[in-house]
DNA sequence: CTGGTATTAGTACCAAGTGCTAATCCGGAA
DNA sequence: TTCCGGATTAGCACTTGGTACTAATACCAG
C-alpha cells in the first residue's frame, strides 16, 4: 500500500474542495491509483461525480451574481426619490456585512449606503463625492434593516458644488450621520436648459 | 411557423443566460419544438452544450468566491503593519469598482479600504470608527493600485479613543486623505497588562 | 494456508450530448 | 399546379464521465 486508504480519501476530499473539476481519470493519475479505486473512495465519502459538483457550484455562483448584482448598482435598495432634494433606501444587514469578533457592522457599508444614496439623489452623468465628514452614532448589528434619509443642502449648494445631509436610523434610533459635498456636471437649476 | 425562428433563437439565447441549467430536452418543450430543432438553434447561436455551460459558470463561482473572501476581510491587502503606529494596503481597482457611466471608482472602496485599514491598525477585540472625515482629491480609475498608509496620532489619541489618519495614493498623486477617530476597548500602552 | 480487506478489471447501462444523413413539411415563385 | 428551398424532425453511431454490479487478484496477518 503506497498511502493507507484513510489518508488517501482525506487528500481526495481536500483535493476536490480545492479543484472541483477533476474527472475521476485525473485523479486515478494523481493518487496513482485505478479509476475504480477513486470510485469506490468517492463512494464511501459520500463524493458525488464531477457533473453533481458542478451543478452545485454553478447554482452557488448564480445567488452569489444576484447578490452582487444589487451591491453594484446602489448600496441599499432605493424606496423613494425626488432628483435633486432628497431620497430614501433601505440596506438590510446580514451576517455578510458584521465583524465576526464583536457582530457589529463594519463601517464602511453604512458609508457605502450613505454615499451611493447622495449620488443618487443628484442623478447626474457625473456626481462624485468630494469631501465627507461622518460620525457612527450607535452599532449596528446584523438583521437590522438600516433606512438612510438624504436631504440636499439648497442652501449651500451651487454651482456644481452640492451638500447633501445623510441621516441613517435603526428602529427610531439614529445610527449614522454624514455631510457630502458632492461635485457634479450640471449646474443647479440648469438641469432643464441641458 | 409557429414562432419565426430568429425570434425563438434570441428567446433561447436569453432563456440560458437567465437559467443555464435547462437541458436540449427542457428547452425543447419549453418552445414546443424538437430537442434536433434546438440543438440547430444552438449550433447557429454558438451556445454550448448543459455540461460545458455548468463549467464555465462554475469556474465563474470561484473567482467570485476568492473576490467576495478577501472583500469579507479586509478591502484591499495589508503588506506593511507595526501595531498601533502605521499600516499599509494595497488595493487594485477593477471595473467592479467603478461607475459604468464614467469609469471612476466608487467612492465607497476608497473608504472600505482606508476603514478597514484603520480597523486593522488597532487590532483589537473592539475597534470601530466613531467619526471620520474624508477628502476625494483625484479620481481614481479601473486598473489603478491604490496604496494607504494609516498612521496613528499618537499625540492626539488616549484612553480609548484613538485617532488614525489616512493617505491613500496612485503612483505619485494623493487621491484620498482621511481622519478617522476609532474607539477601542484596549487602553492605549496597557495593551500588555490585559 | 486461509480469511478479509483493498484494489483492480470488466461489463452493462445512463444522461446529455455531437455529428451526420435522411426524411418531411410548408410557403412562395414559375 | 408543381417544384424549390429553408426549416424542422427523425434516426443512428459515437463520446464523456459517470453508476451499479460482479469477478478476479493482491497482499498482509493470524
Amino acid at each position: 500500500m503506497r498511502v493507507p486508504k484513510r489518508e488517501r480519501q482525506r487528500q481526495l476530499a481536500a483535493s476536490l474542495e480545492q479543484n472541483p473539476f477533476m474527472t475521476d481519470e485525473e485523479l486515478s493519475k494523481q493518487f496513482n491509483v485505478s479509476v475504480q479505486t477513486i470510485r469506490l473512495d468517492r463512494l464511501e465519502c459520500g463524493i458525488p461525480e464531477l457533473r453533481e459538483r458542478l451543478k452545485t457550484v454553478a447554482s452557488r455562483t448564480i445567488e452569489a451574481e444576484v447578490k452582487s448584482l444589487q451591491s453594484d448598482e446602489v448600496i441599499g435598495e432605493i424606496v423613494d426619490i425626488e432628483l435633486d432634494k432628497r431620497a430614501i433606501s433601505i440596506f438590510d444587514v446580514t451576517e455578510d456585512h458584521v465583524f465576526q469578533r464583536n457582530g457589529i457592522a463594519r463601517g464602511h457599508h453604512l458609508f457605502a449606503q450613505a454615499n451611493s444614496l447622495a449620488v443618487a439623489v443628484l442623478d447626474d452623468e457625473l456626481a462624485l463625492t468630494v469631501t465627507s465628514t461622518i460620525n457612527f452614532l450607535k452599532p449596528v448589528k446584523a438583521g437590522d434593516r438600516v433606512i438612510a434619509r438624504a436631504i440636499v443642502d439648497k442652501g449651500r449648494s451651487s454651482g456644481k458644488r452640492m451638500f447633501v445631509e445623510v441621516m441613517s436610523t435603526v428602529g427610531d434610533e439614529t445610527v449614522f450621520t454624514g455631510e457630502f459635498q458632492m461635485y457634479h456636471t450640471t449646474e443647479l437649476g440648469r438641469r432643464d436648459t441641458k
